[in-house]
Order: C-alpha cells, then sequence, then structure tokens
RNA sequence: GCCGGCGUAGCUCAGCAGGUAGAGCGGCCGCCUCGUAAGCGGCAGGUCGUCGGUUCGAGUCCGACCGCCGGCUCCA
C-alpha cells in the first residue's frame, strides 16, 4: 500500500503496483487544476532494504514497485524539494544548446546539486565567458520552445547501438558501469536524447529562471588520471524572486570575501615575497586573534587544561616513530640540521606525548589535558590555497587529552560542552554533527583492538545521546587509528563550516609505549584523545571575519571606539577622552585630520566597522560628555564620559555584541 | 599537482593595429575650522609579476617560471 501526500496535506492510500506514477494520478480524480501542476514525488521507503535509497526523488513516469510500502509526496513545481527535478532538467537544456552550438562536445555527466545544476563536457578547446553568454542565449530558446521531456526504455545492447552511433565515449563507460539488471533509460526533448536516469520535469518550459554562474576545469571521475572536461555551472528556480535572491546572497557573500576584508581592515596581509599560503598578521588582525585566544585558553584553564609550548621542528627519527612519515610525509617540510634531517611539524601531537612521557605518570594525574597554540606547518599542494581558509600555517587550537578508559566518556562530554559553548559566545548556534565510526564490513584495516572501538564508539555516541544532540552517524568514516566526533557550524549567511573536532588515538600511545600506572601499581596504556575546538586560527579568522562581515562584537573589534573632535580647538578635549579610554582599556583612537571635515571621518570610521563614535565639539568640551554614534547608524546623543566608560567596560567583559 | 582565467601605482581599474604609462580612491602638502557616510586645490608614487625570445622598437606578440582567482568524489 503506498501512502500518496498530496500539496494540500491530503493523504491518500493507493494499491497500483507496476503502475506508473503519471497514469496513477489521473485515476485519482483529483482536482483537475491540481493534478496539472504535479510534476514527481519525493519517494520515502517504510520498508528499508535491497538497496532502496531512503529517500528518492521521481518523476512521472516513475513506476510503483510491486512491494509498494511507501510514502510518496506529491510535489508541485513550488514544493521543496521540486527543484531536484527542474534542475536535472536545466542541465540537460544546457547540454542541448551545447550541442547545438558545439556539435562536437561529448557529453559526460549533467546532475542537479545543492544551489544548481551543472554539466561536464569534454571539447576541444574551452569554454569563454562569451560562449557562456551565447549558450545561456541558445538555452533560453529551448526553454521557450516547452519541449516535453520523454523517457524511454531500451535494452543494453540497443543502449550501447545508440551512443556507439551518437559516438558518446563517456555516456558508453556509464552505461558499462550499470549493473546487472538496472534498468537503460534515456530522455528525449525536443532533437536532444541523453542517457539518463532521471528524473525530469514535464517540459523544458516549466522554469524559466535559470543563469550560468561559472565554467571550470573538473576531471572525468573527479579523478586526476582521467581527462579534464570543462564544467559549465547554473542554477535555476521555479520563482523569479528565488533566483533574484539567490543572486544577491552570492554578492553578499562575495561582499563578505575575507580576503578583501583583510585588506581593506588591515588584519592580515599576504605577500609573495614571503611564499604562498603564508600569512603576515597586522596589528589589528592580531588583536582579534588574542582576545580569542585570550577567551579560549581563560575557558581552558577553568576545565583544567594546562598549557605546553612546543618546537617547530623534530628530528626525523620522532616523526618515524609517530608514523608521520610513513602516512603523511609528502604534507611535510623536510629541514636539514647540522648533516640530520629534521620535518617542521605538521601535527603537534608527537611533542605532546613527549611532554607525558618526560616522567612517569600516575593515574592520579589523569586525565591530564595539555593544550598547545602550536603553529604547524603543512604543504598542501599548491591549487588548493585559498585566503585563510586553506594556507600552509597553521595555528591549531590544539589539545592531547591522556586519560583511562573510564574517564573516556567524561572528557569526550567535556570537550563538547566547551565547544559548544565558546562557538555559541561567537554567534553559531546551528550546528551539524558527525559521528564517525568504524566500516562493518572491513574491520580489519582499522588499528586498535574491537575492545577499545567499542568503548570510545560508546563514549561518543554516549555523550551525544546524553546530550541529546542531533547527529549523523558515519559508517566507515573513522580514521584508521579511532573513531571521531566532527562539528559544523552554520555562520551568519548559512553556510557549514567544520570546525571542532573530537579524535581517538589508538596508533600513538602504543607507537610511543605510554603509559601510566594504575591502582594496581602496574602500567596502563591511556587512551589520547586529540581534540581541537576552533581548528586552525588562521581558518577560523577567515570565517568569523566573514561570518560578522568584518563588523566584529566591541569585545572583538581592533578598534573600539574612535574620538572625533569637529574642529582644532576640540583636538585637546579629544585627547583627553582619548587617554581616559585607553586607561579604561578600552582601544580607542583619535580621528583628526585638517584636510578632512567630520562626516568625512565619520565615514572613515563607519567603513573601518567601529562600534563606537564619540563626537567632541564645544558643547561635549564645556560640558564634560561624548556625542555617541554607533556603527548601526544609531545616535545615542551626549552622554557623560564617565558614564559611558563604565558602560564600554561592562560590554567588554560581558563580551556584548555593541 | 592538473585545467582554465588573470597579474599595469598601496587599492580598484583604463591603456593593446607593438612607438616607450593614465584615472579614481588612499598617502603627503596647502586653503578651509568644519556637528554625524566623501569640502577645495596641489604634489609624490610604476624596472607594467620575473626571466628569456621576436622586432629598429614590447605593458602590448611568443615561451618558460612565479603568484593570484575559479574548479577538480555532491556519481546517467
Amino acid at each position: 500500500m503506498a501512502i500518496f501526500k498530496l500539496p494540500d496535506g491530503r493523504r491518500l492510500e493507493v494499491h497500483k503496483p507496476g503502475a506508473r506514477l503519471g497514469d496513477v494520478l489521473k485515476e485519482l480524480g483529483l482536482d483537475p487544476r491540481l493534478a496539472k501542476r504535479i510534476i514527481g514525488a519525493r519517494v520515502r521507503s517504510s520498508s528499508t532494504g535491497q538497496g532502496r535509497a531512503p529517500e528518492q526523488y521521481v518523476d512521472l513516469y516513475y513506476r510503483l514497485p510491486e512491494d509498494d510500502s511507501l510514502e510518496l509526496e506529491l510535489l508541485t513545481p513550488e514544493s521543496p524539494g521540486a527543484e531536484w527535478l527542474y534542475r536535472h532538467s536545466l542541465a540537460h537544456v544546457l547540454a542541448q544548446a551545447v550541442k547545438r552550438l558545439f556539435p562536437k562536445a561529448k557529453l559526460a555527466i549533467g546532475p542537479p546539486i545543492e544551489d544548481g545544476f551543472y554539466y561536464d563536457f569534454d571539447v576541444p578547446r574551452p569554454f569563454t565567458p562569451e560562449d557562456l553568454q551565447k549558450i545561456e542565449r541558445e538555452m533560453k530558446k529551448i526553454v521557450e520552445a516547452n519541449y516535453p521531456f520523454e523517457r524511454f526504455e531500451v535494452s543494453r545492447e540497443e543502449a550501447r547501438k545508440m551512443l556507439e552511433e551518437a559516438d558518446e565515449p563517456y555516456k558508453l563507460e556509464i552505461l558499462d558501469e550499470l549493473t546487472e539488471g538496472e534498468t537503460v533509460s534515456f530522455y528525449k526533448d525536443g532533437e536532444f536524447v541523453d542517457l539518463c536516469r532521471g528524473p525530469h520535469a514535464p517540459s523544458t518550459g516549466l522554469v524559466k529562471h535559470f543563469k550560468l554562474l561559472d565554467v571550470a576545469g573538473a576531471y572525468w571521475r573527479g579523478d586526476e588520471r582521467r581527462p579534464m572536461l570543462q564544467r559549465i555551472y547554473g542554477t535555476a528556480f521555479y520563482r523569479k524572486d528565488d533566483l533574484e535572491r539567490f543572486l544577491k546572497q552570492r554578492e553578499e557573500a562575495a561582499k563578505r570575501d575575507h580576503r578583501r576584508l583583510g585588506r581593506e581592515l588591515e588584519l592580515f596581509a599576504m605577500e609573495d615575497a614571503v611564499g604562498p599560503g603564508l600569512v603576515l598578521w597586522l596589528p589589528k588582525g592580531v588583536v582579534v586573534r588574542r582576545e580569542l585566544e585570550r577567551f579560549e585558553m581563560e575557558e581552558h584553564l577553568k576545565r583544567g587544561y594546562q598549557f605546553v609550548v612546543t618546537p617547530h621542528l623534530g628530528k626525523a627519527q620522532l616523526w618515524e616513530t609517530s608514523g608521520h612519515l610513513a602516512y603523511y610525509r609528502e604534507n611535510m617540510f623536510k629541514v636539514d640540521v647540522e648533516g640530520q634531517e629534521y620535518f617542521v611539524k605538521p601535527m603537534n601531537c608527537p611533542f605532546h606525548i613527549m611532554i607525558y612521557k618526560s616522567r612517569t605518570r600516575s593515574y592520579r594525574e589523569l586525565p591530564l589535558k595539555l593544550a598547545e597554540y602550536g603553529t604547524v606547518y603543512r604543504n598542501e599542494r599548491s591549487g588548493v590555497l585559498h585566503g585563510l581558509l586553506r594556507v600552509r600555517m597553521i595555528t591549531q587550537d590544539d589539545a592531547h587529552i591522556f586519560c583511562t578508559p573510564d574517564q573516556a566518556e567524561d572528557v569526550v562530554a567535556e570537550v563538547v560542552e566547551l565547544a559548544f559553548y565558546l562557538l555559541g559566545a561567537l554567534g553559531f548556534r546551528d550546528y551539524e554533527i558527525y559521528l564517525s565510526v568504524r566500516d562493518p564490513q572491513n574491520l580489519s584495516k582499522y588499528a586498535g583492538t574491537d575492545e577499545d572501538w567499542a568503548r570510545a564508539e560508546a563514549a561518543l555516541e554516549g555523550v551525544l545521546n546524553e546530550k541529546e544532540l542531533p547527529y549523523k552517524r558515519m559508517e566507515g568514516e573513522a580514521q584508521f587509528y579511532g573513531p571521531k566526533i566532527d562539528v559544523h557550524a552554520r555562520d551568519a549567511i548559512g553556510r557549514l563550516w567544520q570546525l571542532t573536532t573530537v579524535q581517538f588515538d589508538f596508533v600513538l600511545p602504543e607507537r610511543f609505549d605510554c603509559t601510566y600506572i594504575a591502582e594496581d601499581g602496574r602500567e596502563h596504556r591511556p587512551y589520547i584523545i586529540h581534540r581541537a575546538i576552533f581548528g586552525s586560527l588562521e581558518r577560523f579568522l577567515g570565517i568569523l571575519i566573514e561570518h560578522y562581515a568584518g563588523a566584529f562584537p566591541l569585545w572583538l573589534a581592533p578598534v573600539q571606539a574612535v574620538v572625533l573632535p569637529i574642529a582644532d580647538r576640540h583636538v585637546e578635549y579629544g585627547l583627553n577622552v582619548l587617554n581616559r579610554l585607553r586607561e579604561a582599556g578600552v582601544r580607542a583612537e583619535l580621528s583628526y585630520s585638517p584636510h578632512k571635515t567630520l562626516s568625512a571621518r565619520i565615514r572613515d570610521a563607519q567603513l573601518k566597522k567601529v562600534p563606537y563614535m564619540l563626537v567632541v565639539g564645544d558643547r561635549e568640551a564645556k560640558e564634560g560628555t561624548v556625542a555617541v554614534r554607533l556603527r548601526t547608524e544609531e545616535d545615542l546623543g551626549p552622554r557623560p564620559l564617565d558614564e559611558l566608560i563604565e558602560t564600554l567596560k561592562r560590554k567588554i567583559a560581558e563580551r556584548a555584541e555593541l
């Protein structure tokens, strides 16, 4: 029995195994206006098993299965999820337009994706921006023509013949990879036919609001040994407003670009002469960074962490022991020290372990939490470097926790609590949590004992359940050395960033022969839990810059207040105000230049996103006040200086936004 | 690393039938002494990413290198 959920919320029970969705709809006696609007469905299987996806999108050609115990949510073009159908169709329209304009182009794949769709082509010459415009115009014609999408199924042999005639080598490769017994289907609209699983919108004219966004190289099958194809990205929305909103949001993201803001606000610089992926932190950027570190450090100390400082280099032998040379050598920088091989550290673990091992440890001092703002260097491939988000110098807010197996769950709980506290204070309130565990099909590839794994996975899972945190369980996503929790946080404009990670490590305690003396007087093996909250400070600050669009909350702002004397004769009083602020611990500057009007200097402060602007003129000098303007353009009027200083001190201490 | 695009003053960019460099912003100076997002005027600032080639002559054409930007497992 299939349950049909109608767009108006009604539910119908249908039993028509083997029938096509489009035909079934005709027999339901629905309001014809409604029936005409239905373009497909989201299918949820109520019985899992036999490789059936838990959720899939289907079009009107979909055949209800023999075992039709499922729920079909019928979709109109406006329904959430319907975009997966029509974007897929737009990908075909894109390919159709390319084929018309560039008949030699070979088709690869063209799926719908998160915010749009793409199609990969093998073409003799790469597409230019002008080509994109031409292609887009051709697509408009195809949309205008409103060709219906027709599905037909053929035998494997027939499909092979068709694709050989069409000379589509990539499609042939796809055909060959289809598993035995899988239906081979084509979709046809107008003159264009494409091997395709579907689903599709009923016709090319359904969605008129689309835009081609970018063209980029992409390897066939994502494999760098295979041919480089040309990928065209586009997006599409049923409603024009939604397309415009999406394009605006892209512009908004571009405006927040941390590389631009970093330069404009003088937070950091990257110079060709220094080297790619290496960051120069400017004074204002360091203020933000230090404040962040100070906040984080305080919270760590409250929870019993101890800070350490370790070298930037270590002998080859150390990295041999840790296994980094075996598994990570490509990313490590080698240094010659008096004829001996050293490596710049890509991680802090071996050093923290050496600190642990610097004397005999008792169970009484566990859990031992060693933390470090350790700058590590990794030789990231040049092509992946990106502003602060992907660099070669990485300052981790790193810690290694040495604990007994019994303590593992409490330790994890504390880390998770700490992470949410710190991220929450910075305005990250929406998370996606991933629990990565072993692949039950392939247990042999993991280090450590079954007992340790079971225990660690239970600890991680136990904490998430205890705190009632929703999470996704990722089978087989664990590292070979241990299971982990990853936290992705959503920023102010809705993008997700992977930040916190908590990982068990069953390899390093063995390799370094870490031990502690337990109550029984014997040596036992500790667990090592590797964790970082913000991850890399470079990357996190890049994220924060974009999250706040450069307008940092008061406590993080590089300049918290700027004093603005109106004319020459107010500078003296302005300097008094400045000194009072600085004595009170407020980061303040005075902005005065005989070349610049007050308006111009206010504009400067506004562009630098300074939270408080304090205008001083005759009235203020006489009355011992300052006229307060906020960067939100709110005018608070004159305030007694003493009162304002107290307010600022309080707000900074509270880590208030403004 | 690979594919494509790009690389002119601190920033954003113009200049390209190859004849030897320009604007705005910013900086500095002067006038103005100014009440909440740009007052007016002047000056300085460039081995046109680097190296090599073609040419009487190269920012402009060719090649190599360096760097930046977009992308490279969201599977018909």
